[in-house]
This record gives structure tokens, C-alpha cells and sequence, in this order.
DNA sequence: CCTTGAACTCAAGTTCACTTCAACTTGAAC
DNA sequence: GTTCAAGTTGAAGTGAACTTGAGTTCAAGG
């Protein structure tokens, strides 16, 4: 476990999919960590492929650098998640997703109840309520959790 | 169709739950007009609260502003959407959202399938492989499409 | 008239997750 | 020893959708 061959970033790179610069980010922000050549290029253990696709994973699912990096934070040193913990966080994205699709399906549901109507009441109309649903107020069920309001660009 | 009675900015804002800057914004966007007052203070038709109850209900379907502006844009004048209109414009969201749901899933029955492996395998596993799933190449179905991939900010 | 809160404008700032740029250095191959 | 792709840094830029701030003016009540 420390076994030779590192990784250069072009590997490392390649092999993920991310960009380079996506990666020195990563690396900045805390979220893998890289050794050094004699003339300070990087150079990636193994492991760190493992962590990225983990990163990519957790990006997909809606989590932020910032929870992904608690998630990873969770993991004893650089360690590459066992069984144990990929449940643990398995579930824990699966809960997350089902909130999602929930969400999307009351807003469609409220969609279809609408289709025709018209009415786009401020009052009653479950698209347009700006806060809640159905008078539930406060914490409850919002209509669009805050995870799922909008995208930002991103690559590709 | 142009009756007394028009709304000033504190009211607007407070019925349609947006903040007074992001109607302004609305407004350089072209999304909504204003009168003026004599001083030079915005007036609104109450059709305006029509205009902003549409405005929040798309942007909860994922829609930019700019697609929003170009769905207003097809109400002639700055109309009310007949029931025709609304018909048109909630099969469109539908099918959007449709597309999301469809996506969640097929990110959930990937989860649901690794839950326990432990692979994350950068060459098969579904949440880490960074362009497209289980061979399907090109713009077949991505896991999560682009509308859908990370939040931002916003109010509250 | 005076006060007060609501509204105005315009420019700049915010957030997130990166990318791009400029200017330079490394390191593997020939 | 030369070459040059690959790597380095730090700073600045991107894009969407607003928000914030500074400084000023409006409008309604007393």
C-alpha cells in the first residue's frame, strides 16, 4: 500500500474523464491529495481514481464539493471505501434521489391537475405558490426542494 | 383591459413572493413591463401578477429565463395565456419533466444496482462512468441530462 | 413643511464549480 | 544535448440569476 507506480496528471486525467484543471481543484479544495515529482509535478496513487469516481458519483447525485468532501472526510485517511461504507453512503444517496423524483412528481402531478385549467392562481396553483403546497406550511413538503432549482453550465 | 387601479412595486413583490430586485431584473430581462408614475416609479398592471406566476412556475420546471422569455414571447401582447396557451405550454413542461424523472431513475436503479458492490468501477460502474451508460454512445440517454445537474444559490 | 418608508438607478458583488490564460519549468525520448 | 509535450503557478474569467450598496428621489400622512 504505498507500492510504486504513481500516476501522472495526464493519466490520472485521462483515466477519469475530468479535466486537469478540474483535478488541481479538487486537489486545492481538499478533496484528493497528490504527491510530488523531484520537479513538483503531481503524481497520483492509484487510489486517487477511486476517490474521483466517487467524486463524479456524488456530483451526479446533487451533492456539493463541500458534502462530497465531508462524505470523503468520513473515510479514515485516504483509505478507498469499503463495503461498509459504500452502503452507508449508497443509502444515503438514495434517499437523497428519492426526494428528488418525489419533488418532480408532485410538480407534475400539480402539472396535470392544472393542464387545461388555466389558472395559474397565485393562491391556489401549485406551480406558481411561491412558498408551500396544499397549505402546508413551514418546513413541509416544499414543491422543488432547494437541491433541484436550477442547473449551471458545467463542462461539456 | 387597461382599467385603474395599478400596483406599486412593494405590492407586486409582496403578492408574487419575488424580491424587488429580482422583478427589476424581470423587467430589464423583458420578461414583464412596467408604467411609470410621475415621478418616474413603476406601476403594474395586475395582469403583472399572471406574468410573475408563470414566471416562477417555469422556472420550478428548470426552464432559463431566456427560454421563459421566448414562451412568453409567443403570447401575443402581453396577454393573459388563454386555456389554449396554457394546454400548449403544460404539455411542454410535462414532457420536460417527464425526462427528469426518467433520469433520477435510471441514476436510482444504478444506485440500487451497486448498492453493496462496492466497485465504483471507472469502466462499468453506471455513477462513475464519466460520458454515457452501459454502451449506449452519442446522444443516447445520459445518466442525468444537463438541465439537471447542480443547483445554484438563489433566494431563500 | 417635514418626515419616513418605499422606490429609484447603476455598478458591482455573490455563488458554484470549474476553465482559461500567460508565463514558465520538467522530464522522457531521441 | 536538444526538443517539445506535459506539467506548473496564480490570477482572472465564466454563466446564470439575482442581490447588495450607495446615493438620491418620491409620495403619503401629519
Amino acid at each position: 500500500m504505498d507500492g510504486r507506480d504513481l500516476l501522472p496528471m495526464g493519466e490520472i486525467s485521462r483515466r477519469s474523464g475530468f479535466a486537469a484543471s478540474a483535478i488541481r481543484y479538487y486537489e486545492a479544495e481538499g478533496l484528493i491529495e497528490a504527491h510530488r515529482s523531484g520537479g513538483g509535478q503531481r503524481r497520483f496513487e492509484r487510489s486517487v481514481l477511486r476517490r474521483l469516481a466517487f467524486i463524479r458519483a456524488a456530483s451526479n447525485v446533487g451533492l456539493t464539493i463541500e458534502e462530497i468532501r465531508d462524505e470523503l472526510g468520513r473515510l479514515p485517511g485516504n483509505r478507498t471505501p469499503t463495503k461498509a461504507d459504500w452502503q452507508r453512503i449508497s443509502r444515503h444517496w438514495g434517499r437523497r434521489l428519492d426526494e428528488q423524483i418525489a419533488a418532480l412528481q408532485r410538480l407534475k402531478s400539480g402539472l396535470d391537475g392544472c393542464i387545461g385549467c388555466g389558472c395559474l392562481s397565485l393562491r391556489s396553483c401549485a406551480f406558481s405558490n411561491p412558498d408551500d403546497v396544499h397549505g402546508e406550511r413551514g418546513s413541509g413538503a416544499r414543491l422543488l426542494p432547494d437541491s433541484l432549482r436550477r442547473p449551471h453550465p458545467s463542462r461539456r
